[in-house]
DNA sequence: TAAAAAAATCCAAACGTTTGCACATTTTCG
DNA sequence: CGAAAATGTGCAAACGTTTGGATTTTTTTA
């Protein structure tokens, strides 16, 4: 492979020229610089950029650390931050930690052995704190997204939880259902926490009832989210606000299996507005928690050294689910 | 940071005596390399994997170069392919090409200047050959899966198109279906044209005739799904299989419209196990291609140097969709 | 036209690791 | 006991780029 040696030698200049022409510096002379440019392209020069960031001591790849890369939701806010990043000139290196710390922190040591420019981390779901994030990554840029660390200084980028669920119940209000419960994920997440805080809000900003008998937590995934279906069927619910969208899959599948039609007899609103959403039938009504500009915000909050915390919205996505006819 | 001259000069030795030790060369003595493991713990050594890499000419990293991030298929593949090349020291470096050649020529390039240890790919839709890729790669190992191109040499990892084609339509034949067309999706690609020819070969097998009439190509998405849909029920199709799950939701789509019941009426079996596939009513039989073998497979004949092409059969899962009551 | 200022280039060290070869020390064996 | 072999370390160069400061060349100014 040709070096800026290489160049350097056909042109009778040294290699510091080279390197300083190469990078636009404007102590070369205009004409050295063409005639640099030129070789450059005869040679087919491709900069090696191992020794480039060894000797900047940096190097233009950002680490992302995520769950699990199979989940529509992080795929997605990958492919928004990578869209970012490589505009910038960056690449990514991606971790999956399986949800175990362990493995968080395998990968952040790595990341930090490639001196990666930044990381974008969602933390997996059994750390507590952010204590070993800190340590490992001492002064390396962080941005953490949709989980985050509270107590990690830096940038944070967030979904608004909150104010999704509260349009979401609101929703389920209005369309007439009477008794709303709430399959409400786990309590160790501030996402889920906020959630269901939202949730409460609306039942009491309309005057409803908050009743913590019909709060089904701990149920994230479809079998939990059937379970909770049919205990809320029990407890006289007539609508179902999920905190998670396949949690919301299994209520549907029991509430098919009671024989309960939706929307006419029951309600489903789910956050999360996973691909298989609208497929379902009656399709289920979500809220898009636009994943793809998570990723973009936070690649972009990493590229100006934001340290602020920044909430992307959601939009409620009204389907058959939640369509009563009154 | 420390470095190995920081762990050379508290021992009083040289950093090329602790280079050895910690790569665990036999010419250092047991108790000089116990010594320097002590010290790098203590030191809290990390090692400079840009230093190195850029001494050995070669870094630990692997390109994994694919059209989407997003698609399922796609996801489980790297899932797969990162476990293995995780375990064996690797990391991995993912591009995407969003289907254009040109993105796949600047990732390509972009793999070579950090001098990546190899590349797996799955090329560009729009790509008609292999050059571009042999010219940026020149000799770094490359092993193609999925989308492959036949005229470059080195490993390739595909699924068994026309074997599971072939089963998928002996299916829908034995399931008592008489008319069964077929959604074929693109001829520029190897993997449409071979699970058309798995097609064929079924129905030849069993008798039935082969109408190139009721071949819908080029549909490939949910909407030109839905007109091959529409098109079959003219042509007086009781089944279609389907090379793509995608265009299956869209056939199933113009079915429903058109008051046909699936499976009494109409079978439909699709290749890739899509996740929406399970969760559509009535559910979708389909062919899974296990792309997260797929993935395991192609890092494990990156690992072991292989030339071979390996084949994933294609399991067929029968749901709803083609259980004919006959 | 000489001195000063500005512009362009060069020199050499540095980034942290690896590795061929040389050197020193110890062990083996006739 | 001395030579040869084996064992363990050290030296120094190399990987290709970047960069502070020195040096040379050109331009400006008095």
């Amino acid at each position: 492979m040709t070096t800026i040696t290489d160049i350097a030698n056909a042109l009778g200049i040294t290699p510091s020229t080279v390197s300083r022409a190469l990078a636009g510096n404007p102590r070369v002379k205009e004409e050295t610089r063409v005639a640099v440019e030129k070789m450059a392209k005869l040679l087919g020069y491709e900069r090696n950029v191992v020794a480039s960031n060894l000797r900047k001591g940096q190097s233009h790849i950002v680490g992302i650390v995520i769950p699990r890369i199979h989940r529509e939701f992080f795929s997605n806010v990958i492919g928004g931050a990578e869209r970012i990043l490589n505009q910038a000139g960056y690449n990514v290196l991606i971790c999956q930690t399986m949800e175990s710390v362990e493995a968080e922190i395998k990968a952040l040591k790595t990341l930090k052995n490639y001196r990666v420019a930044g990381v974008l981390l969602s933390h997996a779901i059994d750390a507590l704190n952010g204590n070993h994030v800190k340590e490992i990554l001492e002064d390396t840029p962080l941005v953490q997204f949709d989980r985050v660390f509270p107590d990690l200084p830096g940038a944070k980028i967030v979904g608004a939880n909150c104010e999704g669920a509260f349009q979401a119940t609101m929703h389920l209000i209005q369309a007439g259902y009477k008794r709303i419960g709430t399959i409400a994920g786990f309590m160790t997440s501030q996402a889920y926490i906020e959630r269901l805080a939202g949730y409460r809000l609306a039942l009491e900003s309309a005057g409803l009832p908050f009743d913590p008998a019909i709060v089904y937590e701990n149920a994230i995934v479809r079998e939990t989210g059937y379970e909770a279906g049919l205990k809320a069927i029990d407890a006289g619910c007539d609508a179902l606000y999920s905190a998670g969208a396949f949690s919301a899959l299994g209520a549907t599948d029991a509430l098919k299996e009671k024989g309960l039609r939706i929307p006419e007899d029951f309600g489903v609103v789910a956050t999360s507005n996973e691909g298989f959403t609208s497929l379902m039938s009656p399709a289920l009504s979500t809220l898009n928690q636009h994943p793809f500009e998570m990723g973009e915000t936070a690649a972009r909050a990493f590229l100006e050294g934001s340290r602020e915390t920044q909430v992307i919205p959601m939009e409620l996505i009204v389907r058959q689910s939640s369509k009563k006819q009154q």
